[in-house]
DNA sequence: GTTTACATGTAATCCGTTACATGATTGA
DNA sequence: TCAATCATGTAACGGATTACATGTAAAC
């Protein structure tokens, strides 16, 4: 019950609870089934996770036993408490910490498919306009740092040329993001297309 | 001595050391002013890390006692022994997983850094084709995923048009580095200039 | 003469992985 | 009935984070 600090994945777990009352292994066929399955957390991971977010009191489990549906099998279904609903409302409203950009975008990545419904669109809006400011400011860090240790030709260079190509993706990614949720009420379908579509080879 | 799993971190470290022999502060000072920064091991991770290298017999120390220069401080250099440097060359030519790429793919960017005179060009274009290959197939598994589910056009589909852009851009930097590679005797200095450059905003 | 950078460690804690274990239900 | 899927766990182990601890050399 008391503030704890929960991992990472805790949170996540949260918020899959949140958008929806699930067991451990509705949990477990979402990652994976899901693009979010680059991660698949084993059962020593995800059953212990659930206890822990049950002992601090953000979820609660219904039990199986009693007046379910005929033949049920043996699951618990996991739903949110009050508690949970709000720890996991104040890790969306998280700002973007400039310095983790580049470690934790796929966090923030994650964390803009769950503010949908959950934040407010003004709140979403700010959210990636810090988030496109923070990966700006990574980007030109790069490329200042590409100029001033110039003289390298080699692998290094090259790999530096990715982070700044790769996150520049992100950056334009952000940018449609960003005028794509402010005209959401016109329906215009624009998918996003890329500039460098035709770079990609096969 | 025994043929030990090592860990990512032990992996880079190993590799740093066989680039140039360094002490424990040298390295720490590597994460920390270089792009690689965006992980800093703290001295718990690597001094153990170091300890662990040694008793494996993959490096060794210099002990800083001695004939050396007056008024050096205390600190070990760490070198690679043959067996290093095997284990090593060995980790630089492991294949590139294709189930793992979207979640390794920073590492194997540091593979290929430390690729830089170690291992033949032939064997760098061909690590290098392999993964563009493995980047093109999550590619298109991502789209297919995206064409299948299309129904949702919430934060979910940008979330998954963000990671097509993203990879799509590693794709691209990849198919620019083999042709950088191919023709690195001509020393024509062509920088990436990745197509979508006017699409970052700011 | 006191702060800053150099330089290396240890101990507690926590959590994820791996591997193993158990049993119920559905379909062939 | 035999396998696959459903569904949930436990135990050992290893390693990373955090925080603490120690001491020297250079700089101001």
């Amino acid at each position: 019950m008391a503030e704890r600090h929960l991992t990472v994945f805790e949170h996540i777990l949260l918020g899959l609870i949140c958008a929806a009352p699930a067991s451990g292994y509705d949990l477990k066929q979402k990652f994976a089934t899901t693009p979010m399955g680059v991660y698949k957390p084993s059962s020593g991971a995800l059953y212990p996770a659930l206890r822990r977010l049950v002992a601090s009191g953000l979820i609660q489990a219904q039990a199986p036993t009693g007046d379910a549906s005929p033949s049920a099998r043996q699951r618990y279904l996991y739903e949110p408490t009050p508690q949970g609903r709000a720890a996991h409302t104040r890790w969306l409203s998280a700002p973007v910490e400039p310095a983790t950009v580049a470690r934790d975008l796929g966090l923030h990545l994650m964390r803009f498919v769950m503010m949908e419904r959950v934040l407010s669109q003004a709140d979403v809006l700010a959210f990636l306009r810090t988030l496109a400011d923070a990966l700006a400011a990574f980007v030109a860090q790069l490329d200042q740092y590409a100029a001033a240790t110039d003289l390298d030709v080699g692998h290094a260079r090259l790999a530096l040329d990715h982070g700044i190509a790769v996150h520049r993706a992100s950056l334009g990614w952000v940018n449609h993001a960003i005028s794509a949720l402010s005209t959401e009420d016109l329906v215009i379908d624009r998918r996003f297309q890329p500039d460098n579509a035709e770079t990609d080879g096969r």
